[in-house]
DNA sequence: AGCCTTTGACCAGCG
DNA sequence: TCGCTGGTCAAAGGC
């Protein structure tokens, strides 16, 4: 084994001036943009989305709006290093950056940018990915597999039970595919491979709810030492009991031959999966990397080759605290995750309302302590405890806030659907940019 | 038959 | 150099 590069620096959030996301979300004065300001601000046209994405051509530019909306989200971060430029270059230049993502829906509160992200994409992944492909213009991202893997298999092994019923969003398997396949879409070489592709997320929704119509509502044990259905199919290869610990840590390995991805599994004491850490061994020799796209591509996987070696690390804690947040919900922590490079730890809730399985992610961004990165994933099927979120933070603002994320999402996902047919039929989640005072 | 897990042995890095 | 430790290999057995 050849020495490695030291990795890529890992892009960083740094929101813009203050002045520029006020300007942004703002407008001049103290009202909220309507849908279709922010729209028209941050997409300036939809044909000159679909144009670039006809073209193959100039990426992310189309006008002033593009640019507030990059300088938002992206413009500040650091320039990605060239190999990573290059390739978001060759992904264009085969017409790769696909029409995955959502377009806005509804506005937003003052201060804060809100828009869809599909279930399963995490914003570290989103900011962080140095496989990250980003197109606002055309309303695309995509982000490295890893982040999927990590944020979808958090999302299945924090949990035990896994609860289906009418309300609910499509199963995790059905959204581990969605976010893969938003991946496939970022590189998709042709019209075929998205129309598959939109069929095989289809066919994976559909198969979610007509389980769930089965029997109505129903139970299903997760496996606990079982590595999550997020795409790869696994492998174990060794075991071991670490020093310190007295429970074993599980070795995995994509089964495809040519995939480099593994993972350690760690469980702690009561049989729940403590720790998860995903690694990709991502040294390419330059003839390994097309085969191992094209193989991947298939799973609705794509490989961000240009890593060296990443890491992705998940941390389950056991602990039951109910956290009271700003928002008027009850919430429980229910886990959080640790990205190198961030010396914040990013928080996942779960709403503690019995049938409700709205989740929310926060998290900071590295460079910036104060931003603060909400994402809420699904719809509250029930009124905020009584008594609670009247006068939290200064008045309800946030609370309205997240009451109007959580229609949003409802409205956002079939206007998703009406939009772009079954490619993104899975996304239902809402990520809100938030700069803390 | 093929794929998986299990598990002891081996290897490499590090102090 | 040696011992410890984490990671991986590979044979054996199960499904």
């Amino acid at each position: 084994m050849s020495a490695r590069p030291p990795p890529p620096p890992r892009p960083r959030l740094s929101l813009p001036p203050r002045s520029t996301g006020e300007s942004l979300f703002s407008g001049t004065g103290d009202a909220s943009p309507g849908p279709l300001t922010l729209a028209s601000a941050l997409f300036p046209s939809d044909a000159d989305a679909d144009a670039d994405a006809g073209g193959g051509g100039s990426g992310a530019s189309s006008g002033a709006g593009a640019t507030s909306f990059t300088q938002l989200l992206i413009g500040s971060l650091s320039q990605p290093p060239p190999h990573q430029h290059q390739q978001q270059q060759q992904e264009r230049g085969r017409g790769g950056v696909a029409r995955a993502g959502p377009a806005l829906s509804v506005a937003p509160p003052a201060g804060a940018a809100v828009f869809t992200v599909p279930p399963g994409l995490s914003p570290s992944g989103f900011f962080d990915s140095p496989g990250l492909i980003f197109s606002p213009a055309m309303g695309g991202f995509g982000m490295s597999h890893q982040q999927a893997l990590a944020q979808v298999t958090a999302q299945a092994s924090h949990s035990p039970l896994r609860m289906f019923d009418h309300t609910e969003q499509p199963s995790f398997s059905a959204a581990a595919t969605s976010s893969g396949a938003l991946q496939n879409m970022s590189s998709a070489a042709n019209v075929a491979e998205m129309s598959e592709m939109a069929t095989t997320i289809s066919n994976n929704e559909h198969a979610a709810f007509q389980s769930a119509e089965a029997s109505h509502r129903y139970q299903v044990p997760a496996p606990v030492d079982k590595p999550a259905d997020d795409g790869y199919n696994w492998r174990k290869y060794g075991q071991k009991v670490v020093k310190g610990s007295d429970c074993p840590r599980s070795y995995y390995k994509c089964t495809h031959p040519s995939c480099p991805v593994k993972k350690k599994v760690e469980h702690a004491e009561d049989g729940q999966i403590s720790e998860i850490i995903y690694k990709d061994d991502g040294e390419s020799r330059p003839n390994e990397v097309d085969d191992r796209e094209n193989d991947c591509k298939r799973r609705n996987i794509q490989i961000s080759s240009q890593k060296a070696l990443t890491e992705s690390k998940i941390i389950v804690q056991t602990t039951s605290e109910v956290d009271l947040l700003d928002d008027g919900y009850r919430w429980r922590k229910y886990g959080q995750k640790v990205v190198k490079g961030n010396p914040h730890p990013r928080s996942y809730y779960k709403c503690t309302f019995a049938g409700c399985n709205v989740r929310k992610h926060i998290e900071r961004a590295s460079s910036d302590p104060k931003a603060v990165i909400t994402t809420y994933e699904g719809k509250h099927n029930h009124e905020p405890p009584v008594g609670r979120g009247s006068n939290q933070n200064g008045g309800n603002s946030n609370r309205s806030q997240q009451k109007g994320s959580n229609s949003m999402s409802s409205n956002q996902a079939s206007h998703t659907r009406t939009d772009l047919g079954n490619v993104n039929q899975g996304q239902i989640g809402v990520l809100q940019f938030k700069r803390e005072e």
